[in-house]
DNA sequence: TCTGGGGTCCTAGGACCC
DNA sequence: TCTGGGGTCCTAGGACCC
């Protein structure tokens, strides 16, 4: 088919999205080397920086104290999610515009499958052109876009193309548009792939896709063969609407200094439980597996999980569960100081109205209970007992 | 230099079952 | 008495992404 194999496929990315936003609330700060920071204490890293910092050398993920070494003078903001999330929903209502096929990759980014939108709105390039205009025009800050026949060479065309700009891949001409770019411009390749590859004297896309496909199955086992295809730019993951259901859900905290102290410990683990809960609750999901995250200085982290048998709901639940995994495993590594703790569950299942045995209801849960009842047991199953008094005995009783 | 917080997916070994 | 092969679930860790 080859209609199937026009460029139809985008990848829209918001340009240093939290500095855009900062610099749009603030325009003083417009050419002026920023910094976003998830925090500024003694453990923040850099959430996004302008793109003057980063002439600097400063990167996403850094630690904020080697960046102010590298770049004293930047501005250094911390985080503001409430003021950049609406952005970020109005951005993901201007790509629905265009097509309902749209899978968001997180807050600023995200896939667009138009084929099928030409006919109304153009072909791949010029929507791409469009949404660049309208995000701009509505939100006030910039983005890149790669447009080409499938997701993967999408991305890496939308981030050679920053800032504030639009790159094609004609079909066909994937391999060579990958072929001088660095290996670790391929998504999937991180440092530690990177870092073997560059071992085997691997540097560029194009070197990775001269190597014969068993060398690379040798080195990486099962991986080896879609890191070959993904070199050639081959790419056959659909872009799907929406995000998909979570699997999982968790909090974590880490310490501006190592914390000794049990009860703190088991606080803020409630802590974390009842805002776990609260997101279970939001999405009316359950959770089986409550897994435990803890690291001890200077860098040492494990995990410890357990599965229970019942679906689990209730933040009591998952705190005692979350509580006797962190009690075995900090008495195991000594009762050491913690550098960070953190609680998730997993093993998600949309939520059933069933009531277990020796459950209660509390107000907030009750229509939802009486409506699986009604609907497994029929409309009459559930009555009011005062309603059932009067019925038997008449009004206002015998 | 000294490493956040929220996720996804993959792997490997062991238990258990047929 | 020694031992198959496959499937599924669980646990732990790690790479990777934004």
């Amino acid at each position: 088919m080859a209609s199937r194999r026009t460029p139809s496929i985008l990848h829209v990315d918001l340009d240093a999205f939290f500095v855009s936003m900062e610099v749009l609330r603030r325009p003083e700060l417009r050419g002026l080397p920023v910094v976003v920071a998830g925090g500024l204490g003694p453990r923040g890293v850099v959430n996004t920086c302008s793109y003057e910092a980063r002439r600097f050398g400063i990167r996403s993920a850094m630690p904020v104290s080697q960046a102010r070494r590298l770049c004293p003078q930047a501005v250094y903001l911390a985080s503001d999610w409430h003021y950049y999330s609406p952005a970020s929903k109005q951005f993901h209502r201007i790509l629905r515009d265009y097509t309902p096929v749209v899978e968001p990759a997180g807050a600023d980014e995200a896939y667009l499958d138009v084929h099928g939108s030409e006919l109304l709105y153009g072909d791949g390039e010029a929507i791409g052109q469009d949404i660049r205009r309208r995000v701009l025009a509505e939100i006030g800050i910039t983005c890149s876009v790669g447009v080409s026949s499938n997701r993967l060479v999408s991305k890496v065309a939308s981030d050679a193309a920053k800032p504030d700009g639009l790159i094609v891949v004609p079909a066909g001409s994937e391999a060579q548009f990958l072929a001088p770019r660095q290996v670790r411009d391929l998504p999937a390749i991180g440092a530690r792939t990177a870092e073997v590859l560059g071992g085997m004297g691997i540097r560029t896309i194009g070197d990775l896709a001269g190597v014969p496909v068993s060398v690379l199955q040798e080195r990486f086992g099962k991986h080896g063969a879609g890191l070959h295809a993904r070199a050639l730019g081959i790419n056959e993951t659909p872009v799907t609407a929406g995000r998909g259901t979570a699997r999982s859900v968790s909090r974590e905290t880490t310490f501006g200094r190592d914390e000794p102290r049990p009860e703190r410990l088991r606080a803020v683990l409630r802590s974390q439980a009842e805002r776990v809960c609260a997101d279970l609750e939001r999405h009316a999901l359950s959770a089986r597996t409550v897994t435990v995250k803890l690291r001890f200085p200077p860098f040492e982290t494990l995990t410890r999980s357990w599965t229970s048998s019942q679906p689990l709901e209730l933040a009591a639940e998952v705190f005692e569960a979350g509580v006797r995994l962190f009690e075995r495993a900090w008495r195991e590594n000594g009762y050491r100081p913690v550098r960070l703790i953190g609680l998730g569950v997993s093993n998600l299942r949309e939520r059933s109205n069933q009531l277990r045995l020796g459950e209660t209801v509390d107000e907030r849960q009750l229509p939802g209970v009486l409506a699986g009842l009604r609907e497994r047991f029929g409309d009459e199953a559930i009555q009011r007992a005062a309603e059932l008094q009067r019925r038997r005995y008449g009004p206002k009783g015998r």
